[in-house]
DNA sequence: CTAGGGTTAG
């Protein structure tokens, strides 16, 4: 505060509606409040003032029950209050309360006001109805979309985990957009609806837009470009990224540090880590979450064990659900499932976190041919009556790890009789920017080459026997209840897994030296990891295979998680 | 008095 050489004035002597205001902005609602209190008939705009201060300081509910309150005063509100309301309703990410604000705009006519209209954008971006949004977005006269409007719009679509629909948004503001250019909001939607789908090409185009547009030094697109780049596999481009920005806060750094977790580079996230607290920058609950994934996926079980306990003395976060189940997880692809199990028991989680935590654990147990603890574990996930498909798949792989078909194939035609399914595996790869998707045992995709690159699998699966690789690449192996290839019953035979199939469309169509970026829904399984360590060497190619939790960098025989994951 | 962006286990 700069000192003043007038006297100092009480507050109230000021106008009301300045003191109203400078009240919200400090967040110091006590006062707005008695001093709104105190007004003999306030009006719209004194009501909107106290509304958005309510919502500013996150106390959405109350300032949506200010919009009762001045109707029933006989106060109209106006444009601006309901925007303001829309805007309180998306951070309650409350559908039904919005629809009542959005109904009221069309009555009053306000809805090709640009504000309002983008609003009720984000309104139902967060709120989940990204039709209702869209919507909205259309029925906006074409000069009032404003380069907010598409900011809004795309975003909605990025949180929605749509991320194709926001590149084809984003690639619609070039011939719809009236000339607008991208801005900072714009790019780091899309960047990071680039990362959500794996679309690598694309988002490299937009990294080369944003530093065509001068946006080279935003933070928030620095770091969506850091995880665009770490979930499409290139790790070093992210660090490049990341070393790229100076004095980075609490987001970048936990952003590179689950990039580095990703890749199983567990001592550099540590190192990061360090350095961060070294800065000065105090970690939160994701950046603790990521520091474990990171000892996780590196087999740091110890240090990761430490830092659980350590993390409410040291930097006063409490330990909640997730960090429990990545604890856990931790425990258990380490293969100490005793005290996996103790921890699990010791977290007390319920609910949704629960099944999760539970199902890390059963998974752990099948992974480790523990089918003493698989069946208790598997008990207490399929206590929840939910989602049971991932527990039954679990279950039934559990069974066979160990030999028992007969009891997994039970299990297994048992879901078919209850006709529950599970989504089915997918591997997909990205050809001059467009996507391909393989299923397990449908090579159809691959369209006029199918015939080739069945050739081709044959030719490798060869080699691969000369290097003395037992498995089979696909046709008659018998299933692991990995992957499963439809339906009609034919569970114990499955044809080729879905990232051979993507793999081996690349190696025919992608130039020889370019890496191979191959995308999972699932994890990848044991058989097709050696399967792509051996034909690593046989092709002298390297390999990323984004898996559902991490990625694999094959080069020359051997995986950067070095068979540890 | 009003609208938009980034990180999160399995």
């Amino acid at each position: 505060m700069p000192s003043s050489s007038r006297p100092e004035s009480p507050p109230r002597s000021r106008p009301p509606t300045i003191s109203l205001a400078a009240y919200c902005r400090c967040g110091a609602m006590t006062s707005a409040r008695g001093l709104f209190d105190g007004m003999r008939d306030p009006d719209v705009v004194f009501w909107t003032t106290l509304m958005s201060g309510y919502a500013a300081s996150g106390r959405s509910r109350e300032a949506l029950s200010l919009l009762r309150a001045m109707e029933l005063s006989g106060v109209q509100p106006n444009v601006v209050t309901l925007s303001t309301a829309a805007s309180a309703c998306a951070r309650l990410a409350d559908a039904g309360l919005g629809r009542q604000v959005h109904a009221r705009t069309e009555v009053a006519g306000w809805s090709g006001n640009a504000v309002c209209a983008t609003a009720l954008v984000d309104m139902y971006g967060k709120a989940g109805r990204v039709e209702d949004a869209r919507a909205v977005f259309d029925g906006m006269d074409a000069p009032a979309r404003n380069a907010v409007s598409w900011g809004a719009m795309l975003a909605a679509y990025t949180q929605n985990a749509l991320g194709n629909e926001a590149i084809q948004l984003f690639a619609e503001l070039r011939t719809n957009g009236r000339g607008l250019a991208p801005n900072q909001f714009m790019l780091s939607s899309v960047v990071s609806a680039c990362a959500g789908v794996a679309r690598l090409g694309i988002g490299k185009c937009v990294h080369g837009a944003a530093l065509r547009l001068g946006q080279g030094n935003d933070e928030v697109i620095a770091v969506a470009l850091v995880d665009m780049y770490s979930k499409c596999g290139c790790y070093e481009y992210s660090r490049k990224v990341f070393d790229r920005i100076d004095q980075p806060s609490l987001i970048p750094y936990t952003s590179i540090i689950v990039s580095a977790a990703k890749y199983g580079h567990g001592r550099w996230a540590l190192a990061l880590f360090s350095e961060m607290v070294d800065q000065g920058v105090q970690p939160n609950d994701v950046t603790l979450l990521g520091v474990l994934h990171a000892c996780s996926h590196s087999g740091l079980v110890d240090t990761g064990l430490q830092l659980l306990r350590s993390m409410q003395s040291k930097y006063g976060i409490a330990p909640c659900p997730s960090h429990y189940t990545c604890a856990v997880d931790m425990l258990g692809r380490a293969g100490r499932l005793e005290e996996a199990f103790e921890l699990a028991m010791e977290a007390q989680v319920e609910g949704n976190e629960a099944l999760l935590l539970w199902n890390s654990l059963l998974s752990a147990c099948r992974t480790h041919k523990r089918l003493d603890l698989a069946t208790l574990a598997g008990q207490r996930v399929l206590e929840f009556n939910q989602d049971v498909a991932s527990g039954l798949v679990l279950m039934s792989n559990a069974y066979a790890s160990v030999g028992q078909t007969g009891n997994a194939d039970a299990v297994r035609s048992g879901m078919r009789r209850r006709g529950i399914r599970k989504d089915p595996g997918c591997s997909w790869i990205e050809v001059k920017d467009t996507p391909y998707v393989f299923y397990a045992g449908a090579i159809s995709c691959a369209g006029a080459r199918t015939d080739e690159v069945l050739t081709l699998l044959d030719e490798l699966e060869c080699k691969m026997r000369e290097r003395g690789y037992k498995g089979r690449l696909g046709r008659a192996r018998v299933s692991d209840g990995h992957e499963d290839d439809g339906d009609e019953g034919k569970g114990v035979m499955v044809g080729v897994h879905s990232e051979i199939l993507a793999l081996g469309f690349g190696l025919l169509v992608l130039p020889k030296g370019m890496t191979i970026r191959v995308m999972k829904n699932l994890r990848m399984c044991c058989d097709c990891h050696e399967a792509f360590k051996l034909i690593s060497v046989i092709v002298e190619r390297e390999f990323v295979v984004r898996d559902l939790n991490r990625f694999h960098h094959f080069q020359m025989g051997s995986c950067s998680c070095s068979d540890y994951w």
